[in-house]
DNA sequence: AAAACATACTTAATCGTTTTCGTGTTTTAA
DNA sequence: TTAAAACACGAAAACGATTAAGTATGTTTT
């Protein structure tokens, strides 16, 4: 491993003046930092960001939340999506990701916070978490700068989908199509199941259209076996509706196969639509109508937002930055 | 912020007992042990990972080079369920996860082992990468603990999904439901595309079934509308196959869209077969027959074994090891 | 020509730990 | 009773960088 102190050596000059050469710091003549930084590169010098860390409380790597009690994190595609364009443009501003784990079952215990505190991370993103969990709640509060995804917490920067605006886009849609009676499966608890459901009722209200108690259901997301019972149960009622909207793709498909199972066609005999836009869908019988969330969007707000936290502290607004995503028609939703 | 120094202060002692005391060393009293424990958790003290590293050359960090010129890395169901796994595992030995980047687009250029020397990883896994890239080569021949999942390098550990065992299966199920005419539309050249391929022929061989030349046909890892237009090609043969395997299971949504568009049924008129077991294939109509691989584990496998690597180096054998995936039968291949 | 100012470095302290030697005290063995 | 061994703790030097403050030159200004 060789050392600016080896290099300072092989100039003859002090570690400081290596140390200044390398950072470009304006009291080091125009040729010996050209000499030095020759010399680096010859010698194949790395620096240490540890010990640059210690000496300067920047760590330039970026904390990430991303876990789920079903370990379904990463491999949700919302979320993957949304991860991987804040990595992209976080790395494209010189921060590295690193997770951030709560270590509830590991053995050496640590809350988001210690965690965050042990590494030094300049920042952090909360991007997929129970929002409701006490140590998200002390990570956000605690000073460090933070972004969440998709859940607002007062005084933080958040990037949200427009789940108000989709959902009303993709009911007015379906409205459009002659559909008057649409039931809707939502997502548990969560304020973005909060804001389509009411983005739903408002909007339905607006067109002017009924929706009865027995049209709502609650399933879960992307949980393809609840979304089959929950329309089985639609598809039972002595009034069934004409359309039904999932929570999300996956649960899509679920009802879709309930539908199927039936003998019953999409979108001849019934209509169906998702929320998300997964790439999949696009490539399915009848292709998925849909909103399809900008993802990459949201991940670019989130890391430039986040950076600019981090090294313009007073000159960030602290915000809620909404991202709308778009519908996509597709061919599961049929004329009536 | 609250240091050792101020513990030591708190408790009446040194620093280098309140360190000692905090890493359980044995030269400390019990009791004094587990006073300035307590005062430690009192203070809120969190040790400062930088200064640790600085001083012991330990991260407990591990690097992971998950890219994708396409930008698909995080979106790659086989790839983020095996990041998923891999990350869980890590975790669980203590151990956290940072993204290797290579920074070939952004300002701080560096190569991927100047990132890992610079973070001072303490080891690395070379998850989804382009492994014919001087980089990675360059980064698993540097020396510092390395697993690569799905390659093998020469001398280095390397986790591998059993591509011949997989692709034998598949095809054995396919001819024991009596297809004597299978094509294999096959992925870009990789060592996992070479072993699939290889093991294509072999078991086509073995069992006696001929393959022409015009039934094997490249196309690219999920990539819907390659697999479509080779779906094409095959059914516009004088003499077409009775079944199509396809590199992955999202190729074979692309083929299944060809083969629908043509009036023709799955299986009735052609079975495809796709590879990986992604969860949406499930749900699927048909469900598609294919070879689900076993993520969980090979994540699992490349987490211990680097792990072992790192706090073992000498004892740790230096192996390949191959997971085996499961035939997943489906009903997209039907009896002929 | 002296004072004032740049310019280009160097010195040395510092960041928060870990760890190697001590060193004083107590226990054990002879 | 006393030397040796065991125990419990502290002093101080690292680890590899950054940076404030100082110093030795040369260059202007008046």
């Amino acid at each position: 491993m060789v050392l600016m102190k080896d290099i300072a050596a092989a100039c003859g000059v002090s570690i400081a003046t290596v140390s200044k050469a390398l950072n470009n710091h304006s009291d080091i003549g125009e040729e010996t930092k050209e000499h030095i930084r020759n010399v680096a590169k010859e010698m194949g010098y790395s620096p240490n960001s540890a010990a640059k860390a210690l000496k300067t409380n920047r760590t330039y790597n970026i904390g990430v939340v991303f876990s789920h009690e079903d370990q379904s994190g990463l491999t949700h595609d919302f979320f993957a999506h949304v991860l991987d364009s804040f990595k992209n443009h976080a790395e494209q501003k010189g921060y590295d990701i690193t997770f951030i784990n709560s270590g509830k079952h590991e053995m050496r215990k640590m809350s988001y916070l210690d965690h965050c505190r042990y590494r030094g991370f300049d920042g952090v993103a909360v991007i997929c978490a129970n929002f409701y969990d006490s140590e998200v709640e002390d990570l956000v509060k605690s000073g460090i700068p933070v972004v969440t995804v998709d859940h607002v917490f007062h005084d933080r920067i958040a990037i949200t989908s427009d789940n108000v605006k989709g959902m009303r886009d993709l009911l007015t849609y379906i409205y459009e199509q002659g559909h008057r009676k649409v039931a809707y499966i939502h997502g548990v608890t969560s304020s973005v199941s909060q804001g389509r459901l009411t983005s739903f009722y408002y909007t339905a209200e607006e067109l002017g259209m009924h929706v009865p108690d027995e049209y709502v259901l609650e399933a879960a997301y992307r949980d393809t076996k609840k979304a089959y019972e929950m329309t089985e149960k639609l598809l039972d009622l002595p009034d069934p509706p004409t359309c039904i909207c999932y929570p999300d793709d996956f649960s899509a498909f679920g009802g879709m196969n309930a539908i199927k199972e039936r003998g019953l066609s999409i979108p001849e005999d019934i209509s169906i639509a998702g929320y998300d836009g997964i790439r999949i869908g696009r490539h399915l019988e009848p292709q998925l109508t849909t909103i399809r969330q900008d993802t990459a969007e949201i991940g670019r707000q989130a890391a430039e937002k986040l950076v600019s936290l981090i090294e313009r502290p007073k000159s960030t607004l602290i915000e809620q930055v909404v991202v709308e995503g778009i519908l996509f028609k597709g061919k599961s939703v049929g004329k009536k």
